[in-house]
This record gives C-alpha cells, sequence and structure tokens, in this order.
DNA sequence: GAATTAAGTTGCATTATGCAAGCGAGTTTA
DNA sequence: TAAACTCGCTTGCATAATGCAACTTAATTC
C-alpha cells in the first residue's frame, strides 16, 4: 500500500507546515481539478491530462480528506460513486492555486491559460478570485 | 548523481507548468529561505530547521539556476563562497510563497509566524508583498 | 605549505512513485 | 435473479527520488 503518513517537518514555519500537506508531485493538481475545473469523481480526477496513477490518487484523496481539505460522500444518485468537494479550509486553497496558475501562464511560452488571465488577475486578484468561487459554487450542492 | 532533469508533464495547464519546476518537498522551502528569510550562502540554505541533504540542496540550487529562478555568483569578499540570489522571474514567487504562508499561518495550531501576518497578508496582499521585497532589496547588492 | 572552510560529489539504504492487473460492492441488463 | 458491467479502489512489483555519511576539490587563512 502507498504510505497514507505525509512527512512531517514540524518546524513551526508555516511555508513547511502548508508542504507537508501539498508540497508533493500531485495534490494541488488534484485541487486544481476539484476546484477549478470542476471534477468530483475517481475516474473524473484520473482522466487529467497528467494521468495519475490509480493508487497515488486514492492516497492524496485519503490525506486531503483526513487533513480536512476535501470531503467524501457518497454520489445520492449512484452509489458506486463517490463525490470528493472542497471544505471551507480548502477552498481557502483556491488563492494559492491561482497564484501559481498566473505565475506559470507568465513564464510558460506554450501555456494554454486563456490569454488575459494573468493580466486580469494581477489587477484584481480578489475580484478574480470570487469568480471562481462562483464558478465553483454554481455546481449541485452535497450535504456534508 | 541525483537526477536534475525534472519531470515535465507537458499539459499546457499554467499549475501544471509551475509544479514542474517547484512542485515539489524542497524547491519551495529553498526560495522561501532566499527571497523570505534573506539567506544566500549554500552553508546558510543547509542550516534551516528542515535538514535538507547536501545533493538535494545541490541538485535544487542548479536546476533552480537551470530554470532562470535564480542566480548564482561569486562572493566577491570571499572566492570560495557563492551567492545565489533571485531573478526577477524568482521573485515573481514571492506572492505565491506570502499566500502559502497565509494559509499556513491561518491552520496551523503551532505556527511561529507574527500573530497578524495572515490577516494583514489578506486584508493588503499587495502592501505586504512590497514590504517583503523591499526587505530583500535592501541586501547589499550583487553584479550579475 | 599545512590546516581550515565552502561547496559540493559519491555510494548506498530507504522511501515514494509508476504501471498493470485484480478485487469487491453497487448497478444495469437479460 | 443471475450475468455482465462500473466504480473506487488495492496489490505486487519495477523504477525513480530522497536521506545519510563520508569523501573530494578549490580557495583561504595561518
Amino acid at each position: 500500500m502507498v504510505t497514507t503518513t505525509p512527512p512531517c517537518r514540524q518546524s513551526g514555519c508555516p511555508i513547511s507546515f502548508s508542504l507537508d500537506i501539498f508540497g508533493d508531485r500531485w495534490t494541488l493538481l488534484v485541487l486544481r481539478d476539484l476546484f477549478i475545473n470542476g471534477k468530483r469523481r475517481f475516474q473524473e480526477l484520473r482522466a487529467s491530462d497528467e494521468k495519475i496513477a490509480s493508487n497515488i490518487l486514492a492516497d492524496r484523496l485519503r490525506r486531503l480528506e483526513a487533513d480536512g481539505i476535501i470531503a467524501k460522500t457518497r454520489d445520492p444518485e449512484d452509489g458506486r460513486k463517490f463525490l470528493y468537494t472542497g471544505t471551507d479550509k480548502g477552498l481557502g486553497l483556491l488563492p494559492v492555486l491561482l497564484e501559481i496558475a498566473a505565475w506559470g501562464a507568465v513564464h510558460d511560452p506554450d501555456t494554454a491559460a486563456p490569454p488575459d488571465f494573468a493580466e486580469r488577475f494581477f489587477a484584481d486578484r480578489e475580484g478574480v478570485t470570487a469568480e471562481y468561487r462562483a464558478r465553483l459554487a454554481e455546481q449541485p450542492k452535497v450535504e456534508e
């Protein structure tokens, strides 16, 4: 089985604390798909361009749930399926994701980001973040 | 020897692009020490609370330089030493670091961050970021 | 020119990740 | 109602990344 227990460096540094949770090659991509791309199910998350392995995805979802970043519920419409959705704590990472996206959009010559994304974000971080938050809220709600 | 060639997922996603550069357990901690804690030399970076191994540190510095995030110069005052400093591209990551720090400061019950850091940051991201940028600029300059 | 310091490298053990296949519970189909 | 199918995983095994201790090389001080 895959680890499940993340490394813990306990230095008191808030950046180190954060990286103990999402400082690896996959966690932020999972959160991107959940919070920005509107995905909510295991198979949707697996289908990303980056091709995450199923055991790694299962492990990251387990960790994120254990850390209170996401919540796992059964799909009311199909009992085989689960839905993964962000908690308030998790959605607090939306600005982190967008800040990372904006830097990448500026420096990646082959970026697929909308051409004015970074410009708009730097001109109005709160506003653009609110837009993305609102788009997420449009999704049919799930009881926790 | 350690890899030096980072994984490249080439999905066009700006977040994926960014994480190919700093989506690992150590790179952002190195940048934290350089950009926030004012460190500039190999030994200073090694001495962090998180105890990075010297081969990993050497590898990350090499990658960061190759990616144009930092520049390496000889210390004019002691020819044995090198100085590592952020480029403009690299300093563009300061908002990313501070956003991560703010989230961590809010959610880590044992954070060592200044008590009002997150509050101040969320109230005035640009202002707080400018403060940190200014603090860095106070350091004696290095010719590139 | 001998000892010291800085910045690494090397070799090897441990841990994380990648890949393919399989499994059990819930759902649809005949 | 049983066979076939989906979905969300787990398992086993190969490869890659990381951790640790010791060693090397170049510059500096004594």
